[in-house]
DNA sequence: TGATCTTTTCGATATTTCTTGAAATATGGA
DNA sequence: TCCATATTTCAAGAAATATCGAAAAGATCA
C-alpha cells in the first residue's frame, strides 16, 4: 500500500458515522448490509449516509452492489489488513520479520 | 479502546506529515528521535512539526522526554496495537476468536 | 405508463483543520 | 548573568470537510 492509500483510508476512517458504518459492516462479514439498514442502524439521514459512504468507497475500503432496489456494502478486509500492515510496516527496529506473520494473519479473518 | 479514542487516533494519522514522524518513530524503536532531527528527517519547520506533533501526543500515540535541550519523541506501541484491535472487533461475522490471536501478537513486537 | 421506493447528486452554509510568522519558554554553557 | 540553541505557543488567514434540504436518477410493480 502506498502512502497516499493510507493517508484517504485513515482519513475516511476518522470520521464518526463512517467509523460506524465500517465496523458495523465488518460485524455483517460477506453478507453486508443494505444502504437503508445501514441508515437505520446508525439513525442517520439517507443522503448523510451516501455522502460518507461514498468517501469509504473512494479509499476502497468498502465495495457496493445493485440488489434490487437496494444497494449492498460490504466491507474490504484485504484493504483493512493492508492498511493496518502499512502502519505497522518496519516496526520492530528495523526487524519487520517479528511482526509480518502476524499481520499476515489478519487478512485470513 | 473507545470510540472516540479511535477516533482521534485515526484523525491523527491522518496528515501526510504525521503520518511520516509516527512511522519513523516507529521505525526508530524504542530509542525514539530528538525533534529536531525529526524535523530534518521530514524537512518541515520547528513550529509545525511541533503542532503535528502535539496532536500525535493528544491521542496517545506518541509520548515525549525532555533530553537536555531537545526533546525526544516515541512512538507508543500499545497503543497502535489497541487501535488496530479496535478497527477489527468483531470481524470475522461474529467470531473474534478467530482475529485476536493475531492481534494480541502485534502488541508483542 | 405511472406511482413508489431507494439511493445519490447538487448547492449552500457552518465547522474544523493546516500552515505560517512572530513571540515566548526552557535548557546549557561562557 | 548573558547568550545561543531547541522547542512550543499564539493569532490569523486559507483550505478542506460535514451536514442539510431539495431535487434527480435508477429500479420495481400495478
Amino acid at each position: 500500500m502506498e502512502k497516499s492509500d493510507a493517508l484517504t483510508a485513515l482519513a475516511a476512517l476518522s470520521q464518526p458515522m463512517r467509523l460506524d458504518a465500517i465496523r458495523l459492516l465488518i460485524k455483517a462479514g460477506p453478507t453486508g448490509l443494505l444502504a437503508g439498514d445501514l441508515a437505520k442502524a446508525l439513525e442517520a439521514r439517507a443522503n448523510t449516509l451516501s455522502a460518507n459512504l461514498a468517501v469509504l468507497l473512494n479509499a476502497k475500503l468498502v465495495r457496493n452492489t445493485r440488489e434490487g432496489r437496494g444497494i449492498r456494502y460490504r466491507a474490504d478486509m484485504d484493504r483493512m489488513a493492508a492498511l493496518m500492515a502499512y502502519l505497522m510496516e518496519d516496526c520492530c527496529g528495523g526487524h519487520p520479520d517479528l511482526c509480518r506473520p502476524a499481520i499476515a494473519d489478519i487478512s485470513a479473518c
